[in-house]
DNA sequence: TATGAATGAGGCTTCATTCAT
DNA sequence: AATGAATGAAGCCTCATTCAT
């Protein structure tokens, strides 16, 4: 499902703070897609109201700048819920009676693959500009990030609770696995370096990886500090 | 070291293909430092001329389009021999005696933080840019990405060797590491995430990371595919 | 009393011509404001609207043009009778008994005084406007400056007749004065540059200038012309 | 002759500051002729580039923003040096035996009317923009206005001393001439109000008036406060 | 070789005005 | 009558690039 899609549903639904009109869902969704493919510096109001299909004076009338049409990104992502479906379906994972690690890891990928198609382009550009924006930095930081790792640490201590993971400081935990998995996406997805994997047995051992790192098994594994 | 006196230093070395006057150094220099501050599209030419100390037509005496100026940062890269240092440094400790594979890896990332002083400029650019310019795509591939993923495929396969390390495709474990590391250069340095590390101890613990995971040792370790 | 409070009082009393809803008041009122402060070409409609507390399009309802604001307030500038308490109050002082030229001159320059509290905004948008508006111009002059000028004349033929004032044709001596007077507030309250006087002073220094010019009283006066 | 010719003339001439290639020359008189028939909000940059025969991004290489270009008008106005010429004229006189208040003013208003035809598009763009840019009005204060006052505040002590003017203080007598020649120039050249009048015979009446006031003088003169 | 003035296309934004509701 | 979203022309300004010097 395309991100406009995604919106209209949303805005259909009733179930959102965010209220726009037909013309407002267009103007955002263009720029969207065109951050996305030329980015942010590179893409020109008036392309942007070509592509929603209104004037260039309309996009004015929404968002007072340019730069409040990139700003108003980061109100998207919160509003479509991404991290809240994310996170529910996490719950539920937990939920379940005898959930292992590599089952919540698993989950976590696929969920970003579901994720992949869909927001891949809200993602790329929210790291592309992050750079270059501290209000963005600072919006997404307070909106998103935070938050998430809040919720991650704790899933995190649930399973350093259980003698699943290793004693490492949670936070480090969650970098690492944050981490491991932007670097894959970036690779894949954002750089669009060709990789041809077969992705199915990529993410395979990707968790594999994540879980049990690339030592040979027998070797005498050294205690993390 | 600043890219400037990096290049300064090769370039009286004659040691390069590169031949530059100096007021053509001074101009890579500026674009260089600009492009990684604001980004290729937000940085004009006449900012370029200004910070390099030369007037607007001289830029396009030596590079006939601003585009032109971003697709000579990869011949930079390539000539500073980058690459070579680096792969000449992971050389030297593959010939001593009993290396592990641990030493190894702490080699690279170590390296990667003397890097990340003076050349996180020019890494920057490069992935910012990378997603816009099919044609820097293609240059770095070229020039740098696909050598450098062979040299490492040799390094891991003789790590398999050794039996140091499980038995994956060496493809496949190349792309971790890259993007193990890559991602937490990212975090830290493009987006400036602020993450609060202590560097000394996070390194070690990337290193316990790649090396065996997140599952505590005594859990059963499932086989790789 | 603001321009408003005067107008809404005027309207309330059913003495005018002038019939204006509520928003159509609020409107004109904002555009007077604005015009005296930010100048005609300087002020957009949209402040206006947001001043008067209506929604942009309601302007357009009740003037077919921006322009056609501006040469509505002539049309209030009449209706206020700004001009005939002006010539009704000079009146009073005529009919009183031995009214001598000082009297005259000093009512008239009092009177311009309250004048300013609450008409300045009027005068200055008139005289800002004047040269760039020929149809401002020729409305002002038929409606105001004609009828104004031929009562003053009439006023100084009077005391010409009884010989308290020069044999000059009454139509200079009333560009004397008007000129004298609107230089004087220009100076000061249109231009803005500070003249830091004492203005009860300078009033009375105004009058016997006007009437007595700077000679010494002792030098051989020639006769004008 | 016309400002062009003017400032032309004065940049041939090497006496001044100001430096001009032929094209900002050709910008700031179109821009002095325009601000002066339409007003400066009302004039657009792209009605300057066309009158002065240029591009319109040439104007912005001469002066940043459009209100640079308001702002530059002082500049000509002193390097023109007319207040200079002015006053040298004005020394020439005092320098003469036997100078009379009279030969002075009538000096002062003939020597406004040779002013007028060549530099009356420049006092009217100051005086028609003071209003509403404090930043003109401290550069005209600073430049122009305050040192003119003080030299002409000289030259009227020095005919009180020679007792041919009343002993009003000499700021205030300043204020009066300089009111009274002002707001003659505004109403016949910048209201352009038709005033019909015969100009020699006027300004005959203009300097009478000034000296010797409005009464008869037989009337008893009452004394300055 | 180096300059920097000149260009004109195009950028972002504002504006007066219209029109469906 | 009143609204305010929509318009597209026009406004100010910046840009990459050219070219005479």
């Amino acid at each position: 499902m395309s991100i406009k899609e995604l919106l209209q549903e949303l805005l259909d639904s009733n179930n959102s703070k965010l209220v726009m009109t037909e013309k407002q869902l267009n103007i955002i969704c263009a720029a969207i897609e065109l951050f996305s493919e030329k980015g942010f510096a590179a893409t020109s109001t008036s392309e942007i109201a070509k592509r929603a299909g209104v004037a260039e004076g309309t996009i004015f009338r929404h968002y007072k700048t340019k730069k409040d049409l990139l700003l108003a990104i980061p109100d998207c992502i919160v509003e479509l819920q991404i991290s809240k479906t994310f996170f529910t379906q996490l719950d539920n994972i937990l939920e379940q009676p005898n959930v292992s690690f590599e089952k919540f890891l698993r989950a976590v990928i696929s969920n970003r693959k579901d994720f992949a198609s869909s927001n891949m382009v809200l993602i790329k550009i929210i790291f592309q500009e992050l750079p270059f924006h501290p209000d963005l930095r600072l919006k997404m930081t307070e909106s998103l990030f935070k938050p998430a790792k809040e919720k991650l640490v704790k899933i995190i201590d649930y399973f350093k609770d259980q003698g699943q993971i290793k004693d490492l400081p949670s936070k480090t935990i969650v970098n690492f696995i944050f981490t491991t998995i932007f670097g894959y996406m970036f690779t894949c997805y954002i750089a669009q370096l060709d990789l041809d994997w077969n992705i199915e047995k990529e993410t395979e051992n990707l968790v594999r990886y994540i879980m049990n790192g690339l030592c040979k098994p027998a070797s005498p594994t050294s205690e993390f500090s």
